[in-house]
DNA sequence: GGTATCGTTTAAGCCGGTTCAGATAACCGC
DNA sequence: GCGGTTATCTGAACCGGCTTAAACGATACC
């Protein structure tokens, strides 16, 4: 039962425990019989080494905190998956932290749980401003933000003015002229994507010489019923829009879902284009400015992975962009002149 | 920039770190104003535990380990957060891996992983002949299965008969008698939800005087892809279906996507029911069997958490299964009699 | 006043690795 | 044959808490 130690391996390989240290860890100044035969007799023990006193010894921890504000919704976990991906095959465990949100203030801030414990932390969209993510920057240990940036961080996003530009461009050169917006938070804060995907947006509204209109603009949860009552809201407007750019597949689903309701079709009364490339949009024939949410992860991941190995050499904070690319579906189409 | 010690905390409050220990976990043998002393001390110092150090000690590792197929599917990420709310509030740490599935094998396997580094472990999902869930039960430490079950291992799950009874049922009460069914591995084993979905189905087809008829049976991955490539076998059978029983909600998404291809309406033409209760069911109006997710996964945490608290002492296995119910929507129809 | 009792506190060993200064031995060129 | 390298290996001091046996002090009882 009890179980089998470095020393054990040591003595019955007749070596010290520091050589048994170095063989199995692959590290230099081992002779290869050496080594061999403590794998060997690593193996025939069935030794495992301990995390917990290999983490004290050495100071590293060998794992990485992601926090997130949402485990279950679709682009979070799939940030995650990407993620995940990379500090396996890297050897990293991974802790799972959900921090509160805008909807549910119950947990505790994670700054205090990673001290110690975690050699860096993948932030996942959580805004700038929250004191969440300020705390935990004054750690000052690895990080990478997903999603958002800030000052002196690395981040990894998509162009988010950019992807509204093309989303707000191609309802644009449909000949649509009364274009409204469905997003989040209406008091979006530079450096989150709400922010810059509603200035895309005006942007192109600007360029094309069309009227910026309040009335068009409704905002609400980043959620399909967020989205719905967003749309809804638009509906119920004297004059209503033509074409609408959803902050998001899921808000662009509950909008298609608030146009049915009101005997609409997308594409044929109202054209719909969302950003994500949610899996789901396929199957709603939902146009949309597709994100490689995967890759957000990914990147990230191998960014704070190269942070920690760096560990202390001063390198220049690497703020990544990743391409957008529109995917044309039947949610969107001509202005009908009729 | 050295970090605080418990040393530290001892020598400024004028205690043995024996003393400091007990008082910040709150153990007995502490007198009460010695304890507020040294908690005022350790706030002063900003005092953080290295959970190694406290780990290595104690022998506990405050952490669990999730172990998954799937960390994108809507099934897993949402079970995935219900163990995490449980967890954390626990203040156990929550290690991530996912395991090969049959899609990918390049993943190590989890076991060896796990020795020495978790106090116990959720596995969700991995069928039961899959040698990799063997190995995990080989390590006798506290798990917690969900989705399936195994012998002398608490689970929690569904009555996934039950599920597919109801589901199936409702297509008999509707007045069909041709139901096809569309279901995950051809070759399931007994202990998974495929399997019994499967005998939930045939019983009351057989119950109902219907004929069990290899002809209405389809089978393909657990995807909306998967699920659109058999209901698109289904309809190219001599005799069509009027009603399909899909094992998932995923697919029934893309059964529906099928019909609507051949140019047939989910519920006017072909009535259609899932399992899941997916959030995305309701926005296409599909009838389902709706299960607590969330619940799968607090149920389980909670689950294991006893079985690590109450280590040793010997209790009896539970093995759960929560309850279901249908929710009829406009995908499910009377049998027209044209 | 002496002793038993009980709650509180401490000293010191231990958990199981890592690491570094220094020992050993083999090999080198001269 | 000798000082100097170089590669390999070991002893022992950590890392920072936990835990147990023993000490301590105060009260209680006889």
């Amino acid at each position: 039962m009890a179980a089998i130690t470095i020393r054990d391996v040591a003595r019955v390989a007749g070596v010290s425990t520091a050589t048994v240290s170095r063989a199995l860890r692959g590290l230099p100044n081992v002779d290869e019989q050496t080594r061999l035969r403590v794998q060997r007799v690593a193996v025939e023990l069935d030794y495992v080494i301990s995390p917990s006193a290999s983490r004290l010894a050495s100071g590293r921890t060998g794992s990485v905190a992601v926090i997130t504000p949402y485990i279950a919704r679709w682009f979070f976990s799939t940030v995650l998956s990407g993620v995940e991906s990379v500090l396996q095959s890297a050897g990293i465990d991974l802790l799972l932290m959900s921090v509160s949100n805008g909807e549910s203030q119950l947990r505790l801030p994670p700054a205090p749980r990673l001290r110690r414990r975690v050699d860096g932390a993948i932030v996942i969209a959580i805004p700038p401003e929250d004191p969440q993510l300020q705390q935990i920057l004054d750690l000052h240990m690895p990080t990478s933000l997903i999603g958002v940036s800030a000052e002196g961080v690395p981040s990894v996003t998509i162009d988010d003015v950019m992807a509204a530009r093309i989303a707000t461009r191609h309802l644009v050169n449909l000949g649509h002229q009364r274009i409204g917006i469905i997003g989040g938070a209406t008091s979006a804060v530079p450096y989150t994507a709400e922010y810059d995907r509603f200035r895309g947006y005006q942007e192109v509204i600007q360029e094309a010489g069309l009227q910026v209109d309040p009335v068009l603009e409704a905002f609400g949860h980043f959620t399909i019923a967020g989205g719905e009552q967003a749309m809804i809201n638009l509906l119920t407007q004297r004059q209503r829009p033509t074409a609408v750019f959803a902050m998001s597949d899921e808000m662009a689903f509950g909008a298609m879902r608030a146009l049915r309701s009101h005997g609409l079709q997308p594409g044929r009364d109202i054209s719909i284009v969302g950003i994500d490339g949610h899996e789901v949009s396929e199957l709603l024939d939902l146009t949309t400015v597709a994100q490689p949410v995967h890759e957000l992860g990914r990147i990230a991941a191998e960014e704070l992975l190269e942070q920690i190995t760096m560990n202390g050499v001063a390198q220049k904070v690497r703020v990544r962009q990743l391409d957008t690319h529109l995917v044309v579906r039947s949610s969107t189409a001509p202005l009908s002149t009729t």
